[in-house]
RNA sequence: GCGGUUGUGGCGAAGUGGUUAACGCACCGGAUUGUGGUUCCGGCAUUCGUGGGUUCGAGCCCCAUCAACCGCCCCA
């Protein structure tokens, strides 16, 4: 038997409900907040990422599903989505067009090759959003404002929102020095992969669970310190602005993410539920000023956040949030003999043109049989059709819910169900 | 990339070298002729992830391989 490839998953009908669920209520959230959808391809030019991305992040290095094709160019499947929507800004020049920032979110697959565990698969589904050409404070309030919009309004309750600045360039090469003379005496002590950061990106250093006892973790030098005035006074109004919309953060100043990208505004959003496991990041995201240039545009600012579908799902499990998905059948027609199956087919046929959701036996099954299934259906009516209801031209139409069993007569059915469903 | 646990019918799960692989759920059929969700009766794995090996004999032992789960790393 061939299966699927380690990493992925089949989202079945039972499941696939839910992610129609959360799908729609992001979209609807979108539209709301303004932001329009975004469709890019899913494998990429693999240089995009290199550039985008950053050339040390594991991602880049170890993750990325690269291949070349016939033609013998290298592609890669998006390890997430930032990258390609700054570039499709790019190409197709939108920061040329009379809105201004371009708000855009996107849903769609991910794929990154790591060891499948709880809430990290190889291929996985984010939804994100950007907001391209603002450099105010408050687009990066509404970013946050979003996300937290969209958890709330599904039922999530141990939300933990997360914020730091990065700080502008002149703020992290200072900061950077700081940490290298910091860690330098300390160099030794340290786990190998530490002292590997300390030469290619010391603020890692901070993130390491390995050494985070260390002494010398404790008094590291912190970015906040480091700030400039302008980048401080960037961070002071962001919180100001989500002081005013009412949501609460804590400040982590340890708070570094895994792409070389960000700078100034970074966050994460985490489930405190219990049992979650070791991943509890839900969704992260953070400004990039620079990305746009990099990758061959003009000198826009941008920020954006991404979250993980699968762990969405999972917190909302772990919560005990039960999804208003709709599970029951309006009708399920039972036919007794051939020349009824008949008249079912005619009728099935013509409720659904009414928007009517309905079914039917395929299987030549008994009366019995057919209720039974109606019954698992969770069919809300059932309609019977036999020899008499055949010769009198009506349906047996019985209310699963009461038992009550009522004859309709043709020409009044479609009103009759309307009214019952 | 590293470490740990696991892999028996659609699902859950007994079984730790010896004739026909428990049980529960689900499913299918029946309990006098056209009515579900309860009850009762009956049916439902030539086969134990896959491929080798050891043995007179393996689901149970060994090796390999694949996969899942948990953790590390890192992230969404």
């Amino acid at each position: 038997m061939i299966h699927l490839p380690r990493g992925t998953q089949d989202i079945l009908p039972g499941d696939s409900e839910k992610w129609q669920y959360v799908e729609d209520v992001f979209t609807t959230i979108c539209h709301q907040f303004n932001y329009k959808e975004i469709r890019t391809p899913i494998f990429e030019h693999t240089e995009l990422f290199q550039r985008g991305v950053g050339d040390t992040t594991d991602i880049v290095q170890k993750e990325m599903y690269t291949f070349n094709d016939r033609s013998d160019r290298s592609l890669t499947l998006r390890p997430e989505g930032t990258a390609s929507v700054v570039r499709s800004y790019v190409q197709n020049k939108l920061y040329g067009v009379n809105t201004q920032p371009q708000k855009l979110f996107y849903n769609g697959p991910m794929f990154r090759y790591e060891r499948p565990q709880q809430g990290r698969m190889r291929q996985f589904v984010q939804f994100g959003i950007e907001a391209l050409g603002s450099a105010d404070p408050s687009i990066d309030a509404e970013v946050i404002g979003l996300a937290m919009h969209l958890y709330q309004s599904l039922g999530l309750k141990s939300l933990r929102l997360v914020i730091n600045s990065l700080g502008d360039q002149e703020s992290r090469e200072a900061h950077r020095q700081a940490l290298v003379n910091h860690f330098k005496p300390h160099e030794e002590e340290l786990c190998s992969d530490c002292q590997q950061r300390l030469e290619k990106n010391p603020l890692r250093v901070l993130d390491c669970k390995k050494d985070k006892d260390h002494p010398a973790m404790q008094d590291a030098p912190k970015i906040l310190s480091y700030l400039t005035d302008e980048a401080s006074e960037y961070f002071n109004q962001l919180k100001k602005y989500l002081d005013a919309m009412g949501i609460d953060y804590v400040v982590d100043s340890n708070l570094v993410r895994g792409l070389d990208y960000y700078n100034h505004t970074a966050f994460e959003i985490m489930s405190d539920a219990d049992g979650f496991g070791s991943i509890s990041t839900l969704s992260g995201g953070g400004r990039y000023n620079g990305l746009v240039e990099e990758l061959g545009g003009p000198n826009t600012p941008g920020i954006g956040f991404a979250l993980s579908v699968e762990r969405l799902l999972m917190a909302l499990e772990v919560e005990g949030v039960e999804l208003p998905v709709n599970e029951g059948l309006d009708c399920y027609v039972i036919s007794m003999n051939d020349e009824a199956n008949l008249k079912a087919v005619e009728l099935v046929h013509e409720l659904r043109k009414h928007n009517i959701q309905v079914d039917k036996d395929y299987l030549g099954k008994k009366m019995k049989a057919q209720f039974k299934t109606a019954d698992r259906e969770k069919a809300t009516l059932v309609l019977i059709i036999g020899d008499e209801e055949l010769q009198q031209n009506v349906v047996q139409v019985k209310n699963m819910t009461d038992g009550i069993q009522e004859t309709v007569d043709h020409k009044d059915l479609v009103s009759y169900i309307k009214d019952r469903i």
